[in-house]
DNA sequence: CGGACTGGTGAGAATGATTCCCAGGTCGAG
DNA sequence: CTCGACCTGGGAATCATTCTCACCAGTCCG
């Protein structure tokens, strides 16, 4: 209950966006949309809540969840699955994952050159076709490496 | 309450184990083990529980989270996060993984022969140490290809 | 033999992430 | 102004996983 919109941020994003028939998305999923653009981790939706309610106060963790699901299905973020809940990203082009086992941050890795031929011979024998490919890649950043051993 | 041990069972395990003195692993662990290795799919913690259960019907769903975390804690078998629940699997050297979408099924990947370079590559860049690398392949196995489109 | 000890067990409670449900609020069109 | 589509926040519900606990089998020591 309780919703308390507020008009300035409303007026904003309606002069923001081209279509002013059909409305899509509200102040609340250009929030969480802006949020996951500007921070470079890939943030837990928990992460995205905290985050985001210092913008707006009352912002409920459904809402979040809705959202975050949302800019996924319309390829506006990615999702990856992580051994500690999701994690939310925009980038949607292929791309892999880095995941430091001593602080736990995920950074982004380019694809390899060679990726597309292991893929294609990948398909030739298995005679599945291949939608997507995501690596994780674990181990120690640069900054764990250096304080621990 | 009501263990209810098997003696023939107990006694055929402690026979097939070397060490009689120090016991490691129970009936339970040694069906789970034994249920892994025998299947090629990589199965979830339900799943286990539902196949070892014709052999052991009174086993705990806790008892089989338990010693699948023995055994990927002694490195006899290894887990995977999925979207829809942790795998399971005995293989633990390095491979990735391919997910149909359509079945659900996921099967073994070999790595390809590229990944190494890319992998030092990718040190020398970003400064970090790579423990392991998990490549998730989802597309289409060649099944639910032909039967669908 | 007998009793303390260790390590494993099954049941059910507890937890934590995610989704569902619902009674609203907001906006644009008519 | 009213209607209807869409979205919200909160709390209940769900689901996988972990924790707690009383208890039991085997071992060690006397």
């Amino acid at each position: 209950m309780e919703t308390r919109y507020n008009r300035d941020e409303m007026a904003a994003r309606a002069t923001r966006q081209a279509k002013p028939s059909t409305r899509r998305g509200s102040m609340q999923r250009e929030a969480i949309a802006a949020y996951l653009e500007a921070v470079p981790v890939h943030p837990t939706a928990e992460q995205v809540l905290r985050a985001v309610r210092k913008k707006i106060p009352g912002l409920g963790l459904a809402t979040v969840y809705r959202n975050l699901e949302a800019l996924v299905r319309d390829g506006r973020a990615s999702r990856t699955v992580h051994p500690e809940g999701a994690r939310y990203d925009t980038r949607v082009d292929p791309h892999h994952h880095f995941t430091c086992s001593g602080c736990g941050v995920v950074e982004n890795v380019e694809p390899g050159p060679q990726e597309a031929a292991w893929i294609k011979a990948f398909q030739r024998v298995s005679g599945a076709s291949v939608h997507r490919i995501v690596a994780d890649i674990q181990g120690l950043c640069g900054a764990c490496r250096r304080r621990q051993g």
